[in-house]
DNA sequence: AAAACCCCCAACCGCGCAGCT
DNA sequence: GAGCTGCGCGGTTGGGGGTTT
């Protein structure tokens, strides 16, 4: 079938942008807003596509992003989190305040893939604990001749969440989870779905900020959801159980014992508090 | 000094999903 | 349900700056 151009190449600039088109850019935003990308051109006076200036926008120009310099914290983050989930940047980069998905992909591809293939890579809190098996690089592990499972990297459908879960069923930590049969595990009370509190709870407005007090009573035990993300988050999942669950090995093979349920939920909960930062932005 | 090589990262591209009609 | 549009994601490219020879 064939999917038709996002817009006509001809007469559009392309490569680089000036400092001239990040600043109508910037002042239309500024002005209107973003979003209606394929229109913003037009009616910014831009000679570019809407992609890319979606792109600029969201890589430069917003005001929030945070450049260069990513500390030690932040590496060991990505590592951990790109063991957990692979190549999922947007997720991993929800994850870093200021940090965009091009920048944590490119800093991966640079940098971190490289040290965690030699295995120069040591992590901050685990100086100590010399017995790691070596990490592979998931993204790069293309071989045919490598088992998939040798990367066990979890790839949830890549869809929105329109819940949010309660973590009280999160901090099981891997010790945890493997001491645990099957029929424990299953036993493990349902997630709670923020939308069945949502719908009990009356939204109300304060400075401009909606919130649904029932929830957010519900969900104020939630270390996860309750945090300053820009703050405090770096340091709170370090010195988490979330680490414990990220603990596992590349090369283990004994990917049963590796219990998709912890996992999952937690890749569910990243992509759902994804999701929050996300309407938090808007 | 200049050519060759390497590396980084901004930008591009194609695809898939969601929502609307 | 099909078709279209808008948007977001992940993979890839290539320009430019830095380093080496």
């Amino acid at each position: 079938m064939g999917r038709s151009p996002c817009c006509s190449k001809e007469g559009l600039n392309r490569g680089a942008w000036t400092a001239q088109e990040d600043k109508i850019l910037l002042e239309y935003i500024n002005v209107h807003g973003h979003g209606k990308w394929n229109r913003l051109p037009q009616r910014a006076g831009l000679k570019r596509c809407g992609k890319s200036c979606r792109l600029r926008w969201l890589n430069y120009l917003r005001p929030d992003i945070k450049r260069g310099n990513i500390s030690p914290d932040e590496q060991e983050l990505i590592i951990r989190l790109h063991k957990l989930l692979g190549n999922r940047w947007s997720l991993i980069a929800g994850r870093l305040p200021g940090r965009t998905d091009n920048e944590v992909k490119n800093y991966w591809n640079t940098n971190l893939c490289k040290k965690v293939k030699e295995g120069n890579f040591r992590s901050i809190r685990t100086e100590k604990n010399t017995q790691k098996t070596k990490p592979q690089c998931p993204s790069l592990s293309s071989s045919p001749n490598e088992s998939k499972l040798d990367s066990f990297v979890i790839r949830p459908k890549a869809s929105k969440c329109s819940k949010l879960l309660s973590v009280d069923t999160l901090p099981l930590s891997s010790m945890q989870l493997n001491s645990m049969s099957m029929a424990e595990i299953e036993a493990q009370p349902e997630p709670l779905l923020v939308d069945d509190a949502a719908n009990n709870s009356t939204g109300v407005y304060d400075d401009g900020v909606l919130s649904f007090p029932n929830v957010e009573k519900e969900l104020s035990k939630d270390l996860l959801l309750d945090f300053d993300i820009g703050e405090i988050f770096l340091p709170d999942l370090l010195n988490s159980g979330f680490s414990d669950i990220c603990d596992f090995s590349y090369n283990n093979n004994n990917h049963e014992d590796l219990l998709p349920f912890s996992n999952q939920h937690l890749v569910s909960s990243l992509e759902n508090l994804h999701d929050k930062d996300t309407e938090m932005l808007m």
